[in-house]
DNA sequence: TATACTAACTAACGTATGTTAGTTTAGCAA
DNA sequence: TTGCTAAACTAACATACGTTAGTTAGTATA
């Protein structure tokens, strides 16, 4: 891991538990050793760190989309997939995705815009695998705006309570909430 | 409404697009039209306006479900009936709910475990729902844990996109909800 | 009219913030 | 040995923050 990275690590499990306008370079600097100063000789600004996190896991989330949708073609194969990929992209590094999901809005205007564009077309993308089962027939017709916000919300939602060190594998998580958002609680129709 | 009640309005408008750190108590005072220095004839500090906000809507929530439990005995009303009060509790006020859910953290140490607990609290009185309609042989043999969560993400995502101009009333959000939850999106079980 | 209260003001304090400029130190390559 | 580079340092700047102290103008009450 170059300091680059090392840096970026610390900033990020910081940035998590004090928000990005509670992370202060002298706070970095000191869980990193050095004085605040010395953290320019590997990043640009404060700003930068939570660019770079924002977009990495957008863009992350871009590409499982289009493999969904490269790869299979019936919206509940379509979706469970998704979510699949969705969660594990969120485990894969939760001080990331917390980062990612609580503190996008202190994006400076032109990266916060570009963002939550991006951000859109996944829920657009989402939208239409669920339109799609409801033209298979395999979905009931929902307000597909509604379904997504609510569909996507649930999943994000692991960020706040998903323990790596617990029994879940990311895998586990996906199925159950992939069953949840299928089938709900109810046992029977009504 | 009184000045007091008038600053505590604004400084939640505020709250809801800079965030907790985002409002300084000079930009409060601007658009109030007056001095920084002259809040504090009315408020004792800018903590108060956080811990004032997100202690009143804990104890709405406490009202809900004690009410809910009082007066309800099967899980699937008690739910329902849940799911429709958070939700006219979250849409009485959109500028209080954003910053309920997302300032909260930035409470100080003491008020901050206090409202943890009382969270905690609301959480374990929905797994007691859902669990209850476990035994009643009317949901699925969810992880209450899991689902709990889950179904909380879902209802106060709605604060998120809920525009009071647009056609939805709090109700039928409450209701879609509500179908949502109980019957997920898949018509016929799997 | 005299008194007290409300709600504003100005000025300032002490602290914290992101960032820059210039310098130093240690290790490696020529 | 010399020179280069990476990575740290010290010192400081300009700005911003929450908050306090002391004061003033207007208004209601006695």
């Amino acid at each position: 891991m170059t300091r680059k990275e090392e840096i970026r690590s610390i900033a990020l499990r910081l940035m998590k538990t004090h928000g990005f306008g509670g992370l202060t370079m002298r706070l970095l600097a000191k869980e990193l050793g050095i004085e605040a100063a010395s953290i320019y000789n590997h990043i640009s600004s404060k700003d930068e760190l939570l660019e770079t996190v924002c977009f990495d896991l957008a863009s992350k989330f871009e590409s499982a989309v289009l493999e969904v949708n490269d790869i299979y073609f019936n919206a509940p194969e379509k979706l469970s997939m998704l979510v699949k990929q969705h969660i594990e992209i969120l485990c894969a590094d939760l001080n990331a995705s917390t980062v990612f999901m609580h503190e996008w809005r202190y994006l400076k205007e032109e990266p916060r815009l570009d963002f939550v564009s991006k951000r859109n077309h996944y829920e657009q993308e989402i939208r239409k695998i669920i339109q799609l089962g409801i033209d298979e027939g395999h979905f009931n017709e929902v307000e597909t705006k509604f379904a997504a916000l609510t569909l996507l919300s649930a999943l994000n939602s692991v960020v706040e309570w998903y323990k790596p060190t617990g029994t879940l594998t990311p895998l586990q998580v996906a199925q159950q909430l992939n069953q949840f958002v299928l089938t709900g609680l109810s046992k029977q129709k009504i």
